[in-house]
RNA sequence: GGAGGGGUUCCCGAGUGGCCAAAGGGAUCAGACUGUAAAUCUGACGGCUCCGCCUUCGGAGGUUCGAAUCCUCCCCCCUCCA
């Protein structure tokens, strides 16, 4: 086998779809450094890892001696991506989109290497760009192939709005590989239809259509839908190491397998290995461990991710307090607080109505007692553990 | 421009004058069970000084003892016609 075809053979693992395989296997073959495309935008202040299935991509090419564009679609990010949205998006701010773009460039050096990334904005184009020019972009795609789009359709169909910007979305994302002249563009399954659009434009404008690449979107926590940060089920790559090692023993079984799968640098054979030890009766939660390991370890450290771990057997299985719990002082009325008000001021439920509903469910400790009096006066000058279900702590004092 | 349909609590979606803080499902939270699993079961799910009171059903007014439900105006979305 030769470097070409071994190289052809890391960038097939992992991904959904190579359009088109031949093409860049040629690519390949020339010997030259690759501009490799992928865009983010800037909407999620923070990476999580159903981003990090992509950047791991990312970073093979830049192993394989290729160059990385980075895309942060702060223009397009005023416009909001319609992809996979049921609905239209609010437009952000420009301050926002600027500040989202600062912390995408401080998390992917995470993962990617500075030297081989070009961190590239769409708006030092796009803004230079005249009305009458982007008519004329405009005009080289049709109604018809817009709504071949699955999500636009669906929405047409159900009778929910469409605005017209949504449609120059990917008409921007597609000029973005003409402006950036890539050779190769990543991104997800869902990001299929705007790849695309970049190859028909690239050939309007006279250049080779980019190899489009795309990765399987990796599922969020409840196992069903995607990793997002709006459905709050991600794992954020800037997560404290117990929270991240939580987050991973939290998810079934079998979403392990995928997470396995799509996160995990191991080998596809010791992967298989596991799947063959926990067949043989052994647990999968020791398994688990091991993926939650490696992700800890691999945002934050070695050592880290062993502390997590025995920190996780300690609270979870011994039931031992959390270490470091948010410490809160509060002020007495009259000498005492009421125990509602206690627990919303410590910001451990969300409003008196839910305290005194968690105390009735019996979901309230105090320094690991459960309390059912839901008009306890707790007396200035004490500090106790409060505990609100499993997870919400806080250390009080009342002054 | 014309005709029609629609905007309900986080989401979907019932509800056409009092029994509505508003069915049902989803999401979420809690309890049980566990491997903090998942699945399942049970319960909760606007706010508050919580057996009572206050504020919600696109917005503003109005009718009524009483309105998410009726009327007026306004805003927004969709469909068909032009």
């Amino acid at each position: 086998m030769s470097a070409v075809t071994d190289a052809l053979d890391l960038i097939k693992r992992g991904s959904e779809e190579i359009l088109i395989e031949s093409e860049l296997l040629d690519k390949l073959k020339s010997g030259r450094s690759l501009r490799i495309k992928a865009g983010f935008d800037p909407t999620a202040p923070d990476l999580h890892l159903g981003h990090t299935v992509l950047i791991n991509k990312l970073r093979q090419f830049q192993d394989l001696g290729h160059e990385v564009l980075f895309l942060i679609g702060d223009f397009t990010g005023m416009i909001g991506d319609p992809t996979g949205k049921s609905a239209t998006r609010p437009p952000l701010t420009r301050d926002e989109v600027i500040e989202n773009a600062r912390t995408y460039e401080q998390q992917i050096f995470k993962i990617l290497d500075p030297e081989k990334t070009l961190v590239m904005f769409n708006s030092s184009w796009m803004n230079d760009m005249s009305s009458a020019e982007l008519i004329e972009l405009a005009a080289k795609h049709t109604v018809a192939r817009m709504l071949e789009r699955d999500d636009f359709s669906k929405r047409y169909q159900a009778g929910q709005s469409i605005s017209i910007h949504e449609f120059l979305y990917p008409l921007i994302q597609g000029y973005d590989s003409v402006a950036m002249k890539a050779d190769v563009e990543l991104g997800g399954t869902d990001q299929k239809f705007n790849l695309l659009v970049g190859r028909e434009l690239q050939k309007h404008y006279g250049q080779s259509p980019q190899t489009v690449i795309t990765m399987p979107i990796l599922e969020g926590l409840d196992g069903v839908q995607k990793m997002s940060k709006s459905l709050n089920n991600y794992i954020g790559i800037s997560e404290a190491p117990d929270e991240m090692f939580g987050k991973i023993m939290s998810i079934s079984d079998d979403l392990m397998w995928r997470y396995f799968e799509l996160l995990s640098f191991r080998p596809m054979a010791e992967i298989e290995q596991f799947r063959q030890d926990i067949a043989a009766g052994k647990n999968p939660r020791d398994i688990k461990f091991l993926l939650g390991e490696e992700i800890v370890a691999r945002f934050h450290s070695a050592e880290a991710a062993d502390k997590a771990r025995e920190n996780f057997v300690a609270r979870f299985q011994k039931g031992a307090m959390p270490e470091d719990m948010p410490e809160v002082e509060l002020p007495a009325n009259d000498g005492t607080l009421a125990i509602a008000n206690l627990l919303k001021q410590a910001e451990l439920v969300g409003s008196t109505s839910d305290a005194l509903r968690m105390i009735k469910q019996g979901a309230v400790k105090i320094d690991g007692e459960r309390i059912s009096d839901q008009r306890l006066e707790v007396s200035s000058g004490t500090t106790h553990v409060y505990q609100v279900g499993k997870r919400r702590f806080a250390r009080v004092t009342i002054t």
